[in-house]
DNA sequence: GCCGTTTTCGGCCCGACTGTTTTCAGTCG
């Protein structure tokens, strides 16, 4: 069993004893141990070989025999036992809003109720109200819970919370007496999908700021509203939390309401470590204590006083960046002006919107120096792709475009050549090797189990025709899982053949996934981020990229289309021996 | 369940808000 495995079990049996009613700081440690799992640069087995395990922070002497008797015999026996003990539809209830561990233990050891549906008919029978600790109001709110989850999906792709939150913020900031408002949470560390929207304000008179926020025209409900905090649902579904401050606590509240909430627990422990107390009020010594109490006005401030190099809001993910911003080993991530080009671009000549000139046209805009036009191979006749007469008409077209010097624009004759299943690629080496770079992508039978996708595109990535790797799980967020795949042997066999894994920007893909970048790259694995653009306004998705290449640690130096277009030149030529 | 240059016991990040209570537990972020 690897450390990934073993960590999301240790996730589950926190999970577990949440439903148990466990004691909250014994949930923390096995999720806190499956952090530290992850995080883990050595090799797990050989930690236990040696009896480290339990030098690891989070790990001790219990949850160390755990893990060594999950890696060595695969199983263990205590998760076992608690899986049997607590059913695993209780997890669903835990979802609800309003429901946390000690609730749903009560329903279930009071009332028998396992699931939503079960709790609905409850709620509905009046039971609720009547359970001790519950009222009229929690089973009022519980019913209109368990409706809002059946009619709305939870979450928003990063992309598309950012278009509701950007005018709200703007709105906000012509209130009267706000003197400064900014959006944090999820959306500001840029993760790819969004739950709710967090925005934090700065005035000298919260009571009218409040009542602004309260009746705006986006409010759809109140869902709590106190002196300082407002929860609203949105118009759209999607719920909003505001939080107002004084200018001075600003600093403190915009670190603490952009989490992640384990960075916080992280940061928070370290000020206690030091002798101070950390909260999104300010830094107050603890008694005894030789800290001074300090007025800090900038997160870069809060960082310093806690003597680490400032942490991008992208990287604060508990994830080893608070140890590397002690070290002063933190990344200088990239950006997007450091981009000088992009690839995976499609056109009308498959499926694309726009044609190759308005695509051209709308890549001058950007100041870009190149663009990779690269559309669909003929066996995705779902998507218009092109037979061999096709592709060579344009690679000539292209090729004319560039000698023409109608703009200063460079472009790249390529394709996105489907993968077919035994992982033979769409086009012959004859025709492959004619082009200026290859995408290999799979679109079609997703479901032929972890070994053979695996072989399938390990296959394609050996091919010397092939520049890079598309889209490498084929998820898209919030609609389709990723399929099976082993990514540590998708991402070894790039490495050992010069292939470029794409970390695709579409908003809805984002893939390859961000979690995985940090260790990849340090073993070499090169990325392009490319916007799989299918109109003009679609080369904006890099942004998207961008983001998510900095969650996942990445540099310019890491980044193929930050090269200059003669490095581009040299390598492809390379690549192609 | 983890951890220790005040501790091997008694802490553990911290505060806001709600609902059910009558001083606070539970939930959330």
């Amino acid at each position: 069993m690897d450390k990934h495995e073993v960590a999301a079990i240790l996730d589950e049996i926190g999970v577990l004893l949440t439903l148990q009613g466990e004691n909250p700081f014994k949930i923390r440690a096995y999720h806190n141990a499956a952090r530290a799992i992850e995080a883990l640069e050595e090799d797990l087995s050989t930690l236990i070989r040696e009896e480290r395990l339990t030098d690891v922070p989070g790990i001790g002497e219990r949850i160390g025999e755990k893990v060594k008797t999950l890696v060595l015999k695969g199983k263990l026996p205590y998760y076992e036992k608690l899986k049997k003990e607590i059913p695993p539809t209780l997890l669903e209830l835990l979802k609800l809003p309003g429901l946390g561990g000690k609730k749903v233990q009560i329903l279930y050891k009071k009332l028998k109720i396992r699931t939503t549906k079960e709790l609905l008919n409850a709620c509905k029978q009046g039971k609720i109200a009547r359970l001790a600790g519950f009222g009229k109001k929690t089973q009022e709110s519980l019913l209109q819970e368990i409706a809002r989850m059946k009619n709305l999906g939870k979450r928003l792709l990063w992309w598309n919370a950012e278009e509701i939150a950007l005018p709200i913020l703007e709105a906000i900031r012509t209130f009267p007496h706000v003197q400064r408002a900014e959006i944090a949470g999820s959306l500001r560390r840029g993760l790819e999908t969004v739950g709710d929207l967090d925005f934090l304000i700065a005035t000298n008179h919260p009571a009218e700021v409040m009542l602004q926020c309260t009746k705006a025209p986006w409010v759809s409900k109140i869902l709590a509203s106190g002196e300082s905090k407002l929860s609203i649902r949105l118009k759209q579904g999607l719920q909003a939390d505001f939080r107002i401050v004084s200018e001075s606590q600003f600093a403190f509240a915009w670190l603490y309401f952009t989490g992640s909430k384990e960075h916080n627990i992280k940061m928070r422990t370290r000020a206690r470590q030091m002798g101070g107390s950390l909260s999104e009020y300010g830094f107050e010594p603890l008694q005894k204590s030789s800290i001074r109490k300090k007025l800090l006005r900038s997160e870069e401030e809060i960082f310093h006083v806690l003597q680490l190099d400032y942490i991008p809001p992208e990287l604060r993910e508990a994830t080893g960046e608070i140890e590397a911003a002690e070290k002063h080993h933190l990344p200088h991530l990239i950006e997007e002006k450091d981009l000088r080009g992009v690839f995976h671009c499609h056109t009308t000549e498959s499926d694309g919107h726009n044609t190759l000139e308005e695509m051209v046209a709308a890549a001058n805009a950007f100041g870009w120096e190149y663009m990779g036009i690269a559309d669909h191979s003929q066996s995705s006749f779902q998507a218009n792709g092109m037979n061999e007469q096709r592709l060579l008409a344009q690679m000539e077209r292209i090729r004319s475009w560039n000698r023409s010097k109608k703009s200063s624009i460079f472009l790249f004759a390529g394709l996105e050549c489907d993968i077919l299943t035994q992982g033979k690629l769409d086009f012959p080496n004859s025709i492959l090797k004619k082009l200026d770079f290859v995408i290999a992508s799979v679109h079609r039978s997703f479901h032929i189990g972890e070994k053979n996708m695996t072989h399938r595109i390990i296959k394609a990535i050996e091919n010397p025709y092939v520049t890079m790797l598309g889209h490498v799980t084929g998820r898209l967020l919030l609609r389709r899982d990723a399929y099976a795949v082993n990514l540590p042997k998708i991402i070894d066999a790039c490495i050992a053949n010069d292939t470029i894994m794409e970390l695709n920007a579409h908003p809805m893909r984002l893939d390859m996934d961000w979690r995985l970048w940090h260790h990849a790259k340090e073993k070499g694995l090169k990325c392009s981020i490319n916007p799989d653009a299918h109109n003009t306004y679609d080369l904006a998705y890099v942004r998207a990229g961008i983001n998510i290449a900095r969650k996942g640690w990445l540099e310019k130096s890491d980044v193929f289309n930050a090269l200059s277009l003669a490095e581009v030149q040299a390598f492809l030529r390379k690549k192609k021996g």
